[in-house]
RNA sequence: GCGGGUGUGGCGGAAUUGGCAGACGCGCAGGAUUUAGGUUCCUGUGUCUUCGGACGUGAGAGUUCAAGUCUCUCCACCCGCACCA
């Protein structure tokens, strides 16, 4: 109701939200302000890129604020002429869509496609400044026939294998997960305790790039955040160390075991090798232990992976009435079989060190093991129950004894290697990424099983490999894919032989669609190739990446995989596939992130029809710094859109005609102008959007002066600041922007007015406040010119009355100047 | 435990190289316009104060003419990893 009173209330209040958005939407869905330019254009080319929404339904708060800050970014250079490439798209394939299938009854392609489509209608109102022109959805048989291709190169080449192996396994989601998808013992994606399962499954080999995962970051050392980085660099997890060989009594091939420590070998008492390997069942058959073994075995696998992550745990074990024989000094080590060594990192097997190792040291309190110092230290490992892992000369320790920890470590090494029962080894926590899923919603992988060929991959002509549609597919989890019950679809005659064979019924892992989607954006209807080796040349790496810390790991390492891999096979010429990474905080409700059941959701489309889109996106963006969290409950819409509406209405008041001369108007106010649109530009440049914005808010308060009780609003240098403002908001609030561009008499879009030049002249102060200090507190300011001298403004600082005053007769200690901004005296 | 980060008014946050702490906004208070106000405009707003000033950036020390900023010690909180041998 009380917008109709203001309809009537004269010319103050007609910053109608509503109307100004339905205006200029149509005129932008016309003039595609943010096309790239495909080919000849001789402007410089940035890639600014977000990261794709996965389309679960309509876009919510941190969609709004992650597009508010990547269209800043993306909007700013293409106001400074460069050539932008912004695309978006959608992460289309996923269990969502499979679970609302299952559970309404739907076709995941129809429920996935409108959520798309209400999607792409909410960023188009959102006025997300994307290249309409490219976007791609990852389910789209022309998007992952790609995935299958570099699927096979991989194949090809020996990167993507099957293997069996004890697999990660959700029971909710019936499906296997990758180990950077259990988070805390969790499915990421459902929060199901996860259980182990033994199945033969795809992986790929990301081990093999493991050092170049690590050694590439040096070049993202400046452009990504540290955290970032350090989270990468953990779960890659490098370690240094060596392998050592113990003979196990009647057994004819000797054990490998992996230690950091191998200067403590003398000191171990005992062997233990991971309960549920291989090799502790084969050395339990005939020890006569093998009863308890089971038991222990049995009781081990019922433990969740949840209790298992209890550091505090006791350590329990089985012993396997086994010996293992220490190389270097023959003497015979205990045999356990524990569940606190994992059987798949190293090798599964550990010498045990307890006075050096504290989780040994609790085993070996644990069963009366003995303990043997052989690193000197003034705490004796045994009494205090703390094990020392400090440097110091080594003792009983043969040959080692004095020396310290790193000769010690070259010393046995070199021993090892001379007795042939040891090198120097780096190991990696990082394990090959298993990418099969029982589901149907992905892209099916791109092998047949023939019984007589074995693996053979699909032809490439016969590329894509299609999903059958769901209708008539039980799509219920239910371990095993949906897809190999699809008859027809599955029974196929192998490539090779000729002979009956059936297609492989898994799916990738969704991540698959995501680690090499920003090379698809620059030819998304190509369809001889991924994408073209020379738009890749001309646009990558992304220049700047924007997208929230939850992919840290996950996306970011697999895509710095597929980049690397794709260099090797001569696709693109680079290896690190995104140079900057700007990880935007989360949005938050009273202090925690919003959720449904915690009631504190706040809906996107409510913040939009309130306070409107321009409202909403300031907010985002004037909160603080892009990374850090915003609550949504300690910022103020509708003081961003207050402010908005006082811009506005400069644009109003304005009465000077366009292409009036700035030069003929009046100084003061041209400086303001255009201090603020150098401030803005670097406060941009250095992420600071905030800051940016504040800078515009002063320069709106100047001129709302300069109007009403100032030069008055017809004084071109108002124009000039006006024009600037709107400029500059049309980073944030490209719907106000446009508007005040039109009030001012210019045709759109705003969005490539392009940056206004900054003239130096301007910015340059003639003369400064300098402060004049007593000892460092502040007495006094004198106004000077700008190119004082040293010699000259200590001067006029000592004849300033307050200064003269209250330093009195005695000549002053000492003064430092710094013009001309500063003078301290210290009195004598 | 290991690694990364953050501590500034009632709140969100500013502050190139050490050089006026608290920009800008929110909130609050007062005033003007208004029949009215979820409008607009103006003014004030770190704390204490004997109204001269004094104190003030998590705590404590140090370097310096000068420290939010540099160094050391400590505290609190957040995030990541965590039985990885």
């Amino acid at each position: 109701m009380w917008r109709t009173f203001m309809a009537e209330d004269g010319d103050r209040a007609d910053f109608d939200v509503a109307s100004i958005q339905d205006r200029w939407l149509p005129v932008w869905e016309a003039l595609r302000p943010f096309r790239a330019s495909e080919s000849d254009d001789q402007r410089e080319r940035m890639y600014v890129l977000d990261m794709f929404p996965y389309p679960s339904g309509d876009l919510h708060m941190g969609h709004a604020e992650a597009y508010a800050l990547g269209d800043v970014v993306a909007r700013y250079w293409v106001q400074r002429g460069r050539n932008v490439l912004h695309p978006i798209g959608w992460d289309a394939f996923g269990l969502p869509a499979e679970n609302a299938a299952i559970k309404r009854g739907v076709d995941p392609a129809a429920w996935t496609y409108d959520n798309i489509a209400a999607q792409k209608a909410s960023m188009k109102r959102y006025a997300c400044a994307f290249d309409w022109t490219r976007t791609l959805n990852t389910c789209d048989p022309d998007y992952y026939k790609w995935n299958q291709w570099i699927f096979l190169k991989m194949f090809e080449r020996g990167l993507a294998y099957r293997k069996a192996s004890s697999v990660n396994w959700c029971p909710t989601d019936q499906t296997v997960l990758a180990n950077e998808q259990v988070i805390q013992g969790l499915c990421e994606r459902c929060d199901t305790p996860v259980t182990k399962k033994k199945l033969t499954q795809w992986y790929l080999r990301i081990t093999d790039y493991a050092e170049r995962l690590l050694d590439d970051m040096d070049q993202l050392e400046s452009g990504w955040p540290e955290k970032v980085l350090s989270m990468q660099r953990n779960w890659i997890g490098k370690s240094t160390g060596a392998n050592v060989d113990f003979v196990i009594e009647g057994r004819e091939e000797p054990v490998t075991v992996y230690t950091t420590r191998p200067d403590t070998l003398f000191g171990a008492t005992f062997f233990v090798v991971a309960a549920d390997s291989d090799l502790a069942a084969e050395l339990a058959a005939g020890s006569g232990a093998e009863e308890e073994f089971e038991q222990y075995l049995e009781q081990v696998k019922l433990t969740s992976e949840i209790d298992r992550l209890a550091t505090d745990r006791e350590k329990t074990g089985v012993f396997l009435n086994r010996y293992a024989v220490n190389p270097v000094n023959g003497e015979r080590l205990p045999v356990w079989a524990s569940d606190y060594v994992l059987a798949d990192y190293g090798t599964g097997a550990i010498m045990a060190v307890p006075a050096h190792d504290q989780r040994d040291l609790d085993f070996a309190k644990a069963f009366g093991i003995p303990v043997r110092v052989v690193v000197a230290s003034d705490e004796d490992p045994e009494q205090t129950g703390m094990a020392t892992a400090d440097d110091g000369p080594h003792v009983n320790s043969g040959p080692l004894d004095g020396l310290d920890k790193e000769a010690a470590i070259a010393a046995i090494i070199e021993i090892l290697a001379e007795r042939g029962t040891g090198e120097a080894a780096v190991n990696y926590r990082l394990r090959d990424w298993l990418i099969s899923r029982q589901r149907y919603w992905g892209t099916p992988i791109p092998i047949i099983h023939c019984p007589s060929c074995g693996e053979v991959p699909v032809p490439e002509a016969e590329l894509p490999v299609v999903l059958p549609p769901a209708s008539g597919l039980d799509l219920q989890p239910k371990g095993s894919s949906p897809l190999g019950a699809a008859a027809a679809w599955s029974a196929v005659t192998c490539p090779s032989c000729g002979g009956g064979a059936s297609r492989d019924p898994d799916t990738m892992d969704t991540f698959v669609d995501s680690s090499w989607y920003f090379l698809r954006y620059l030819d998304p209807a190509n369809t001889d190739a991924p994408f073209s080796r020379e738009d890749a040349e001309k646009w990558l790496p992304v220049d700047q990446y924007v997208g929230g810390v939850t992919h840290a790991i996950l996306h970011l390492l697999y895509a710095r995989f597929f980049t690397k891999v794709l260099h090797d096979l001569g696709m693109v010429s680079f290896t690190e596939p995104f140079t900057r990474l700007l990880n935007q905080g989360m949005v938050l409700m009273d202090g925690s992130a919003m959720s449904k059941s915690r009631g504190n959701l706040v809906k996107l489309s409510d913040e939009l029809a309130d306070h409107g889109v321009d409202a909403v996106r300031l907010t985002m963006v004037f909160a603080g710094p892009p990374e850090d969290d915003i609550d949504w409950s300690e910022v103020s819409a509708a003081g961003a859109k207050r402010f908005l509406a006082r811009a506005w209405r400069l644009s109003r008041d304005v009465t000077s005609s366009p292409g009036a001369d700035p030069a003929q108007g009046d100084l003061a106010v041209r400086q303001a102008t255009h201090r603020t649109i150098a401030e803005a530009a670097t406060a941009v440049e250095r992420f600071r959007f905030n800051v940016a914005i504040a800078k515009v808010m002063e320069l709106v308060n100047v001129l709302r002066k300069a109007i009403d009780s100032g030069v008055g609003p017809a004084d071109p240098a108002v124009r000039e600041g006006v024009e600037a403002t709107a400029i500059i908001l049309s980073l944030v609030a490209p719907y106000t922007a446009e508007d005040m561009w039109a009030n001012l008499g210019h045709n759109p879009p705003v969005a490539r007015a392009g940056w206004p030049e900054v003239i130096d002249d301007l910015v340059r102060q003639e003369t400064v406040t300098c402060v004049v200090q007593i000892k460092g507190k502040v007495r006094a300011r004198l106004e000077v010119p700008a190119d004082v001298t040293q010699a000259e403004l200590e001067r006029l600082a000592l004849a300033d009355d307050t200064i003269a005053r209250l330093v009195g007769e005695a000549p002053p200690r000492r003064v430092i100047v710094r013009a001309p901004k500063l003078v301290n005296v210290i009195p004598g």
